[in-house]
DNA sequence: AATGAATGAGTTTTCATTCAT
DNA sequence: CATGAATGAAAACTCATTCAT
């Protein structure tokens, strides 16, 4: 009901189907941006009349693009997901296989400071079912770096990829109401490794 | 249990200052169980209406007890931390001190599976400055299995308080988005009391 | 029906039929002032349950002594009443015939400065038909005033008691609005007692 | 007529800064309406909903219009003394100086039989500080008028404005509880305008 | 009689969504 | 397509009045 039915989208956030107009995917871009910054301030119940504002569009054009709230509420946690992964990807090709996850986890973490939309999205994909295909993509990056881990000795091989998911869902969430000093959140995500590494690695 | 005169609030959102007549007692209670129930399946953004039905009362009664939402919310918080707080001395004196501080933190994540409050409540535990008295009351009963787990060699002696109060926040909100079952759960928590023990003790 | 059937009063708004109870007689006396207070300083939207807290009572206790908002309204009204047309009265039988009701406007323009209520009391009193005892006692004490004045020579004998009212209204309402400085509002009230007095002695 | 785009309005309540769409404009011009004769039949506290209703809007237009009942009250009074000070003005201009002032009052205390927000304006107009500029608009209209029946001898020289405006707003709260016949207010205002004379031309 | 807690209708205010311009 | 005005359902909050204690 809330999709126009000329053009079906198949869950109705992603990209839209047809090539827009310059115009008109300019205007989607900045009201993404707009979105994702005013949701990471306040939280999903800030108004949409506002981030039309910081967009700098009319509310009409807000609607025009995504037809309900939860539909631009979905579409970003799409677009930081695609990112994310894009990010995690590049990431899993570079660098020591041994330090990979280690470093991403903790980017990750600090990263959420600013961005609130990334934690949300992250317990999205905590949920390995009926999951979009973005939040996807995010989690098979992920998958990567911990078998990259494992095979270079610096995970033990019993840590599934469903665990770690949760650790960093639990330790963005943390960071995001905790406010780290740079110095609590290295020896927290220093806990975590260690219990992530052989026990022989250990210490 | 929960009420208890002995402790005056200063803050304007625990007890009231005097004491209240029976009935407005039970009412005030009831009240706060409600608004736990539904801002825990509903998030803060639940209706107060919502919550006097459920509590049986009239809504002009909720606001006689609670003159803003706001203000509602914060009581929660309040009541689950003492009730927390509660709990968490009593596990302090009972059991093995080597297991106390790991059973706390099974519990802990256990219940939030159903209580979301606890969670938001523990984001304010996190932040140790300007928090009311029984968040406090929380932290502090914390410090005490921390520091028994490790004089009983259970818990390495440079693990700072922060950091656990971090993990434990962390661990909880992911439990909130990620429904675990419980075999996911428990490897989790594993991988962090691993990351917790001393290194020769792990494994 | 908001009145009691038992106990008929007249107008429902004056001193109740049967004897009170000494601490009854105190209540009633503290609401009454504490109404008067509280509506002359917020008009007649201000609460009840702020009245009942200014008198020390509680609300119930309000409502036992006058079963509506609007009749503690009219109580008040006719209590103001009956306290000036008392004060008139005794001005009548004082002092020089000449300018007693010069002097009575000066003090009743002076009052209205503080108790906002005379001005409300004041109004009724120009509607001559419907009006109820108190405040017809008020009227009449003024034509008392106007009748010695006319008979001194101190105002023309075509002035009628209507329009003393009238001007006496209006300059206890401009009172209350303007918060004269005494300079004001003698050189206002001149202006009105020039054109009371008869033509040869004015100026 | 009471809308005129080339006098921005600093203050919030008057006309908005920039040009409204025509259908806004209209509905704007609408509410305004309504709300001057509900708040004038029913006072202050008359309900936001029943202007909607009487202006032929949603409730929510009304509040986007005018995000407080208070901001709405407040642009009814500016609206209502920008009009006086035009109908004023005008006055000053036409007709005999030695009558004009005696016309404006009377004008004044008629039209206040209907529109009770007139008076409420004119009581701001007797506080000359911090008043804002529609309402000292008014009061420098009326100082015109005054000072032309001075020069014309209609008026006492030792008279001034403040005492005059303090007559206006008396008159009008009268003329608004005493529901005058013709004849009453007549007399009531001969008497003024008597104190007004100079002594020589009374009579 | 006094009290103050409970009630619920009424009011103000917000906001997602629609639609005329 | 873009705009922003209009809408009205829903939420927060108030207060006169009732009633159990």
């Amino acid at each position: 009901m809330p999709n126009d039915q000329r053009v079906p989208e198949p869950d109705g956030v992603g990209e839209p189907a047809r090539a827009l107009r310059a115009d008109a995917q300019r205007n989607r871009t900045r009201i993404l941006e707009a979105a994702e910054a005013v949701f990471a301030a306040k939280g999903p119940s800030a108004s949409t009349e506002e981030i039309a504002q910081k967009a700098g569009v009319g509310i009409g054009t807000v609607f025009r693009h995504f037809p309900t709230k939860e539909s631009l509420l979905k579409a970003i946690t799409h677009a930081v997901a695609l990112r994310l992964a894009e990010e995690t990807r590049a990431l899993a090709t570079e660098g020591d296989p041994a330090t990979v996850l280690f470093t991403f986890f903790t980017r990750m973490v600090e990263q959420v400071a600013e961005k609130k939309t990334v934690v949300d999205l992250l317990a999205q994909a905590g949920i390995p079912v009926t999951v979009a295909k973005p939040v996807l993509a995010l989690r098979e990056a992920v998958e990567v770096l911990v078998a990259k881990a494992q095979q270079a000795g610096a995970v033990r091989a019993d840590v599934g990829v469903p665990e770690v998911m949760a650790l960093l869902i639990g330790l963005c969430q943390a960071s995001l109401h905790t406010r780290w000093e740079p110095d609590l959140r290295d020896r927290t995500l220093a806990i975590v490794f260690a219990g992530l590494r052989p026990a022989a690695a250990a210490g």
